[in-house]
DNA sequence: TTGACGTGAAACCAAAAGGTTTCGTATAAT
DNA sequence: ATTATACGAAACCTTTTGGTTTCACGTCAA
C-alpha cells in the first residue's frame, strides 16, 4: 500500500505546535522515538501519542529497526494544505481577481471604497474590502 | 489597530472544518451572522463563536452595520501558513534536496538503499530513507 | 539467563473544544 | 410604544485532546 489514507485530518494533525516541531525534527532525518522525545518538556508516551496521530495523517511513515521505532517525514499529505491554501493565494497576490471583487460589489460598498483609501491600482485589493474606518 | 495580533492560532483556527467552510463563504463577499448559520446544521450562536475564533486569528473582521455583523474574509494571516509550508515544499518537489539527503546518509545506508530499490532516479527519495532489512 | 532498553497499549485525568439554551440589549419595523 | 430581529455573553453539558503513570512485551547486552 503506497496509499497512505489518512484517519486523521492533516489540518488537524498540524494544528498542535508540538506536532509541527516534531515535523520539523523529522525533516532532518529520521529518528526514533526516544532521542525525539529528547527535544519536549513531555513523556516519551505523550510524544508517542502525537507521532501516533502525525502517522494517521500520513504524515509520518514508522519502521521498526531492532528494538526501536523510526520515524520518518512523509509530506505528501502536505499537498492537500497546500491546495486548500492555493484558493486564497488569489486574494493577496492576485490583482485581477481584486478587480473582479471590485466589479462585483454593489456601488455603494465599492464608492465608499473609492472614497476610503488611496485609490490606487494596487490598492484595490484594499479597496475592495475596505470602508472600515467608520465605526468608531 | 491595523494590526490584528491573533489571540488566537491561524493553525488552529483553520483547523475545524466549519471554520474552513465559513472562510470560504466568507471569500465570495462579507455576511452577517444569521445568514452565515443558514449554512450549518447547528446554531446561530454556535457560528458565532467559529467566527469570534476566526476573528480572534485575524481571519475574519467584522463590521457592525445596523443591528448587524458583517464579516468579511481577512487573508493576510494565511501568509503565515503559506511560509510554514513553503519549507516543506522542497520535499515534495525539489529533486536536489532530495539528492542531499542522499548524500548525508552514511555509504553503508546508501548502498543498502541501492540494493534495495529500485535504483531509479525518482526513487532517491525512497532511497534515501531505506536501510534496514538486514536484520533478523 | 538475566537484566536493561525502547516502545505501544491501557487506564486515567484535567482542560479545552464544540455545542446547546437562555438572557440582555441594541436596532429596525409596525 | 410595542414588537420583532440580530446579535453577543453567560451558563451549562458532552466529547475530544493532550497529558500522565503503569504495564507487558520484544530486543539488545552481559
Amino acid at each position: 500500500m503506497s496509499d497512505a489514507s489518512p484517519k486523521h485530518d492533516v489540518f488537524q494533525a498540524v494544528a498542535d505546535p508540538t506536532r509541527r516541531q516534531l515535523l520539523s525534527l523529522l525533516s532532518d532525518r529520521e529518528m526514533p522515538v526516544t532521542v525525539l522525545s529528547g527535544h519536549f518538556p513531555m513523556s516519551r508516551t505523550a510524544v508517542s501519542k502525537h507521532l501516533r496521530i502525525l502517522s494517521d495523517a500520513g504524515l509520518v511513515k514508522e519502521r521498526k529497526v531492532g528494538r526501536e521505532t523510526r520515524y520518518r517525514l512523509q509530506p505528501e499529505p502536505l499537498l492537500e494544505l497546500k491546495r486548500w491554501l492555493s484558493y486564497y493565494e488569489r486574494f493577496w497576490d492576485n490583482k485581477l481577481m481584486a478587480l473582479k471583487h471590485f466589479v462585483e460589489q454593489d456601488t455603494s460598498v465599492a464608492s465608499t471604497a473609492v472614497r476610503g483609501s488611496q485609490a490606487e491600482p494596487f490598492s484595490l485589493v484594499a479597496a475592495s474590502r475596505e470602508e472600515e474606518s467608520d465605526r468608531g
